[in-house]
Formats: C-alpha cells, sequence, structure tokens
DNA sequence: CGGGAAAAACAAAGCGCTTTGGAAACTGTG
DNA sequence: CACAGTTTCCAAAGCGCTTTGTTTTTCCCG
C-alpha cells in the first residue's frame, strides 16, 4: 500500500493525506484521525526511499566500525555503544547504517557515505590523536560527533567523552593510598587518545606523589584477555614485580587476575587490581551478593550511545549552533580486587 | 554532483551516463571510460534513496537486535557476526541495517522494515523453538534467512546453523572418555534453539555410556561470567561435585574457571572444562605459545556471517530458488583445560 | 442573505535516479 | 550511392513521496 492507493481509499487527495500523516495544521482534526486510523488499517508506511528523496534527508546516521586489519578484531564496547545509540534513534524515528570496513578503506567509506547520501550524520569511534577523520568530515560537510576526542585536533569539534585522565589518575592515587608503590598500567593501544589520557592520569598521580614511574610496568596493547595476562604474567615474574594493576578494560583485567591466581597469589589480598569498567552486558562487574568483583573506575558506554545519540541528532536539526561537548566523570566503585600492599609485598 | 550535473558536464545524456555507470553494453566502451574517469575526478555516486525508488531495491539488509528486557543485554556474539555479514555486504554493494530494539518491539519492528522498503531482506539471529519471527516474515514476504534453526518450524525456510548436538556430544563423549562421570552442563538459556541443540547432545552421550543425567549439573542461564562463576560455584560446593563441565560460551567458561581456581583446584588437573568458542576476536582462545587455553568446539561466529550474507544475497537474487541450508561442524581443539579424572575426584 | 475571511482540500512540480521506446549516427554491402 | 542493420545516444515517463501555489468549501457577521 502506498500513499496514492490510500488516498484513493479515503477519497482524499495525496496532499491531504500526507500532511495528515506528518501533523501539519492545514488539515481538520477529524480528518487526521481518519487519515491515521486507515493507515493504521492497512499497514501503511511511507516509503523511506521516496520520502528521502523528496525531503533530503536520510533519517539515518551512519557507524563506520573499522575492522583492525592486524587482528582482525571488533572493539568489544561497539556492540554496548550501538545498543545504546540505537535505541534513541529508534525513539527519534532515525534509522542506523553500519559500515564494516578495513581501516584502509575507512576514508573513503566516510566519502560515500556523504555522496550517496546514505546518512544525515555519523559518530567517530574511538578517535586517535590527530585523527585524520575529523578534517576529512569537515571537508566534505558531514555533521559528526566523536565519541572521545582528539587531543591534536585543531578546530572545534563536538564530542562526548568520560574524564579518562581524571579516572585513572584517582585510581592510582588509591593504590598509592593503600601504600602501593609498583603500580603497573595495562594500557589500551596509545596511539587511541582514550590510552594516552589514561596514561597521564596514571602518570601525574605517581610523580605527584613522588613515585617514579616504571616503563617496566607500562603496558599498551589491544584489550583482550591473552594481552592482560600475558603483560601481568610478565610483570609478576620479573625479579621487582608490582603490587598492583590500574587496567584500561575489564577483559584485559579478566587475564591480569588469571595471571595472579596462576601464581598462587589472591587478588586483593596479594595483589590489588583497578579496571576500567564500561558496564557491557556481559560482563557485569558484580558477584553474587552484587558486590563488584572488580574496583573499579565505571562508565556506562550504553549509555554513552544514547546522549550521543541525542547530540549528533541536535546538531543535524541545528547545524548553525555552536560545536557542544559532554564530559562525564566516571564513578570509582570499591570492589573485592584491592587491598592495602603487603608487607614485603 | 548528481547526474544531471555530470552527464552536461560530459555533454552526454543522463540515460549514457546512467547506462555507462552501470556496465550497460549499448554505451561505447570508450565513452564508458570517459564517463567513469568524470565520475571518478567529480567524486560522484549515485543517491541512494533515488536509486532505490527506481529500481524498486533497497540494497541494503536489515539486522534486528533484540535487547534482553530482563537484563537489558546485547549478545556478545553479534558485534562477530555483523563483522563478518558487513564485510560481504560491502563486498557486494549491499549496505547494513541496524534496528536495536525490546523484544516487545520486535514485531512491530519487521512490519515497519517491509513497509517502508528500508530492506530488500532480513537476517535472524538466536532463533527460538516455534519462533514467531519466521511465520511473521513469510507473511510479510521479506525474505530471510536463520543464523540457526527453529526445531519447530513447520514450513521450509533458509539457514546456516553449526552442528551443536553433535558438537556438544563429542564434547561429552571426550569427557567421558578420560573417565568423567560427574559431567556438569552450564549451558544458554534453553528456550533458544541452539540451547536445546547442545542439552541434547549432552544427553544423549551421557546415556549411550549409561551414565544418568543429574538436574543439579545442568544450568540454564544468559552466558555472562558471573553466571558462569555462580553456577559452577553451587555445583562445585555441592556434596557430589562434577568433576567435569561442558560450557555453552568461552565467557561463562571463565566464569567456571574463576570458580574452580577459587577453591584451589586446578582446571585441567582436577576439574575439566570445554567450552564452545565463537573465535570472538578480544577472546582469542590461544595462550602466548598459541595453545588454546579451553579445550574448545570451535566454530568462528565471524565465518557464519560472512556465509550467511552470501547466502541471503543470493536468496534476494533468485527469490525463486528452493530454501537452502547449511551446517557445519564445529572442531574438537585440544587445549588445557581437560585431563583423566583424577583418583577419588 | 450576501460577501469576505478562514479553513480544508487539491493539482502539479520536483527530488535524482532507471528504463522504455525511439531517433540519429555510423557501418558495410550490392 | 542508397539501404538495411548496427551502434550509439537521447527524451520522457515513472518510482512514491513532499510541498508550493491555488481552488473550493465553510463559516461568520453585518
Amino acid at each position: 500500500m502506498n500513499l496514492k492507493q490510500l488516498s484513493e481509499t479515503l477519497g482524499l487527495s495525496q496532499t491531504t493525506v500526507s500532511r495528515a500523516l506528518n501533523g501539519y495544521p492545514e488539515v481538520a482534526e477529524i480528518t487526521r484521525q481518519r487519515v491515521e486510523a486507515a493507515a493504521q488499517v492497512h499497514g501503511y508506511s511511507p516509503n523511506t526511499r521516496a520520502k528521502g528523496l523528496a525531503t533530503g534527508r536520510a533519517m539515518s546516521i551512519g557507524h563506520v566500525i573499522p575492522i583492525s586489519t592486524k587482528h582482525e578484531m571488533v572493539n568489544p564496547v561497539f556492540a554496548d555503544f550501538i545498543a545504546g545509540a540505537g535505541e534513541h534513534y529508534s525513539r527519534s524515528g532515525y534509522e542506523m547504517h553500519l559500515s564494516v570496513v578495513s581501516d584502509a578503506d575507512e576514508a573513503r567509506s566516510y566519502r560515500q557515505l556523504a555522496a550517496k547520501r546514505n546518512v544525515d550524520g555519523v559518530i567517530i569511534h574511538s578517535p586517535r590523536i590527530h585523527d585524520p577523520r575529523l578534517s576529512l568530515l569537515r571537508e566534505i560537510g558531514l555533521p559528526f560527533l566523536v565519541h572521545g576526542r582528539d587531543s591534536g585536533a585543531t578546530a572545534p569539534y563536538s564530542w562526548l567523552d568520560v574524564n579518562n585522565r581524571r579516572a585513572f589518575g584517582r585510581a592510582t592515587a588509591f593504590l598509592l593510598d593503600l601504600g602501593h608503590r609498583r603500580i603497573a598500567l595495562i594500557n589500551g593501544l596509545e596511539y587511541m587518545d582514550f590510552a594516552v589520557r589514561r596514561r597521564d592520569g596514571y602518570l601525574r598521580a605517581l610523580t605527584e606523589r613522588n613515585v617514579r614511574p616504571d616503563p617496566a610496568l607500562m603496558q599498551s596493547d589491544e584489550m583482550t584477555e591473552p594481552n592482560g595476562h600475558d603483560a601481568a604474567r610478565r610483570m609478576l615474574d620479573s625479579p621487582d614485580p608490582p603490587t598492583a594493576f590500574v587496567v584500561s578494560s575489564i577483559i584485559s583485567a579478566m587475564g591480569v587476575r588469571r595471571a595472579i591466581q596462576e601464581r598462587g597469589l589472591r587478588m586483593g589480598a596479594d595483589v590489588s587490581i583497578i579496571a576500567h569498567d564500561d558496564e557491557l552486558g556481559y560482563f557485569r562487574n558484580a558477584d553474587e551478593a552484587g558486590i563488584p568483583i572488580f574496583t573499579a573506575t565505571r562508565s556506562s558506554v550504553r549509555q554513552a550511545g544514547r546522549q550521543a545519540a541525542e547530540m549528533l541528532l541536535s546538531i543535524i536539526e541545528r547545524p548553525d549552533l555552536a560545536p557542544m561537548s559532554r564530559l562525564f566523570e566516571a564513578e570509582l566503585t570499591l570492589g573485592r580486587s584491592t587491598g592495602p600492599r603487603r608487607e614485603g609485598g
């Protein structure tokens, strides 16, 4: 059923039916209700392509998911972020367009998205430092919002981020307060902006307390369980092992915990861990009693997705607005994985 | 730049340019090259909405991601499946349309997808038994492919699945061969078809060896790390604990491992685990030496995504074809998590 | 009851593409 | 050189919607 057929059924013109459905004031309330009822009955929804062609709006947001060519891996937080964003899109009548591309094709992918008029805007994930996507999108004039920040950017842009520096500073300070001095950092890849900020926070907290950072205790890699395990294993087996870990992800933290337990050490009692918790659905950081397994800097990536969607849509609706940004603080939640440094530890 | 402008630049009609770009034989090779070069230079790509309107094809595939209202959780294998499917879509000139909906809105979501002509087909994830989506889609005439199967379906349909019954039968038999008799099953939610099949395989293997299944050793829940831990903890603390576990996911298996280690037991030596491994990017089941951490029934969900996309596209291109299906076998890979039953275990 | 303003409905153009049916420009041949 | 047969290109219609500009209908009041 299309608009023409529906209007014939109703004995009205296409114009009137269209206006009725789109809530224009020029049509009598009684007519509108008649039209809406008929649309309901016949299961009519306007053809997206036709509507988009007529309005010039795609009513669709693009997410370009790069595949790390190195490990062919999808960033696990995408799923939750996208779930959050998707919720808001549906509520607002937008759709979600996904492109999965190898990082080599990323630029081309964005250009096509714009040229084909597939989307009204895009969300940029995991920005790097001096991320070329920002200038590219500015050049092609596609509205965008960055999830994260780009410390190297020269022009203003809209973003949404968690205060990574503060979070990791607090986590490190907390461990220092517990008496730890050998504190390791298991970080994400440090060409990512968030990873640099986290390291900054970590380093600042150490130096503020006159603890000299040790490169041997700093690791930067993809945040997988095996990588976390591997790094922790190496550090724990070294002559002067860490007594605490600050870890950029719950997933790597599970690897760290494994390394700890393999060595007969007890997490919390012998070795402490603070992890960053994105509140991924399948890794709820809580035991049966509801107590966090890991002491964590917590910030829901799902919630970030929702807010990012909301911000991007308002940017699209009012392009004249100045770039907007939102920074939220991560919560430091006490769990079972931290404790005072043991004598001799 | 649109078609009209491009054709004016070239001094050709829109018809000719369109045909040239779409590879029709009616246009001279020399002209085609000229047109293609110009398109390249001006960065021309046809407007998707206009093209879709004219052809009646959306060139887009829908994935409806249901959010479990119970736990607000996104199935973690989606990300990898979608990555695989997305790869194939881009290669074939298709796009990917994602809808995130609470399971209550699922039916409406599919109807809208069809009515708005947003997509040419959809992939159904995680089918249940007597899944209402199959008949719904048949009713509205939207081509679809099921990732998994629906044992309760009455009419034929196209699907792609891993041989869950066989995989879990083999895993269980393998443990029996190692001398285990108390074998637990940590399964996914058993209204999902795959979970039922896995239980079937498990039960069949037990009864074939005259081992009586024990309901206390069978758990069915969402496959999260805490759930795996919780179930394993309860079972291990029971008077007659299991000496081995068959687990439906690497993620829950990590919880099982945690419970084992907490009790001072050694995985492999004291308690065995076989897990199903979807080969998720961030949980590569391998240690530094490349040896699997968990003995596993392995089947790449990413690869499944690729193949599912391929199958669905061919169904769309030739709707007259009979329903097609593909069943692959999971590989049983030996890792460090299994060993013979210990005396007294 | 007539006239003008407000309300309600409409016809048609246009969004950017594909595609049908046809015209023009080349071929080669008798 | 004329003619049929190819090649090569084109004008225009149509996809299903929105929206502009207009017409028709209704309403109110002097």
